[in-house]
DNA sequence: TCTCTAAGTGAGTGATCAATCACTAGTATG
DNA sequence: CATACTAGTGATTGATCACTCACTTAGAGA
């Protein structure tokens, strides 16, 4: 159902209009497409077909710029990956360990928030059955993530504002936890709740909670942290 | 491709071996098999041809039990749903509310670790997508546990076994986080590391990481545990 | 102006699936 | 013994998809 075709007449001027780029810019946009058509319709959904419709191309012109469509998953997946780890990198670095440590989790969320994309490839079947490469890709993204989480509660330990008793990595998955559930139960509940709002609160439970009260405040005045403070407002 | 086929000969042998089973017993076996099929190659490889030639049956005779595929999935579903609740009731009422919240998510990682099927259909998407009424049964079965989980944390509270400034829906929250997030990374790992092992070793982080030490063995003799390595990095 | 190449097209193909349909063999009941 | 129901079957259908192939055309460079 193409909504209205030009009349035979207009054929020169259609031919004129019609589009033809180069390789980079096309399989970008491919990319971007696709990414935009799992958000929206779910990961199942993104044909080779649907990309081209979208992309005012025909669906042959896709296998011009990607061997197979496994291949422009992976290539969805990179693009995620590095636009994330810049996301991480925006944290400003000289806020005390468990400023950061949030400001991090909260910066992973608006990341999510703002790329529904990611969300449809996490819990695709792509990602967790049929695409090795893409598995591994994301799982190494995510390593990569507890590693630089774990330095900072490492940091934390040395200043004291951590426990010693406590594993840095399995402080920082316990951190990783709490976003990907999080995420998780957003994306089950159509994304009727705000990401950030609640992680803050989560994520004081999680670094204050289960300590009495004395002892939490001891731990940093962490409830009084505003998310403005990570400079990732979008 | 079946295998191999009788002789003409012996259709009367053939036809009395014919397997012919009351409703619901081939329904039961229907849905088994989708558990089954569903762990063993991914939901996305559940077919009805599949499951049919399993149960030694031809594809249409799966529509004489089921009006749709998806409402296959939908009882799948429930029949774990059901199982679920029933893991959760075989944890003794009678510890310590600590304890049995552990114990809690301890069992619930434990039917994790036996039941891949369940897994298969957490990240499947018919879940994510396909099937609303999958969604919310899931979403449903998991609110249910998070409420009984703030149960226990309440009557912790109340015991003085938890700080009184603890949500005990968040806190519930942290718990559920805590084992569906290592349930992602063990199935991403293609479940190479024992569930259980690093599900008490992260609750224990937990429940009393956070905290200075001393405070932290007043929770109870949590932090006995060694944190030991993770195991979790492949 | 000619030539070559890269981007794109129209028309398919084969594979895979859920679902339908007309039909049948067993079995219980009045 | 006639009737009706129940659990099956074989054949088929229509839809959807990734992917192919022979062909075309725009445009950069010699």
């Amino acid at each position: 159902m193409t909504a209205h075709r030009e009349p035979p007449s207009a054929d020169l001027l259609a031919k004129k209009v019609r589009t033809r780029l180069p390789a980079t810019e096309r399989k970008a946009q491919i990319v971007e497409m696709t990414l935009r058509l799992a958000a929206e319709l779910g990961p199942g959904a993104v044909t080779t077909e649907r990309i081209a419709e979208r992309l005012g191309i025909s669906q042959p012109a896709i296998f011009r710029h990607f061997p197979r469509k496994e291949v422009v998953w992976l290539a969805a997946a990179t693009l995620l990956g590095e636009e994330m780890t810049r996301a991480w990198n925006a944290v400003q670095s000289e806020l005390p360990a468990e400023r950061r440590l949030r400001a991090m989790a909260l910066a992973h969320l608006a990341y999510i928030e703002g790329t529904p994309g990611l969300l449809a490839i996490l819990f695709s079947r792509e990602l967790h059955i049929e695409n090795e490469a893409l598995r591994t890709g994301l799982a190494e993204n995510q390593k990569r993530f507890q590693a630089r989480l774990a330095g900072i509660v490492q940091e934390g330990i040395e200043d004291g504002r951590f426990p010693r008793h406590l594993d840095p990595s399995d402080a920082a998955f316990l951190v990783i936890a709490v976003v990907q559930s999080l995420a998780m139960r957003w994306s089950l509940s159509a994304k009727r709740f705000s990401l950030i709002a609640e992680g803050e609160r989560l994520l004081d439970a999680l670094i204050g909670g289960f300590c009495p009260a004395g002892e939490a405040s001891e731990t940093g005045s962490l409830n009084s942290v505003r998310l403005s403070e990570t400079g990732i407002s979008d």
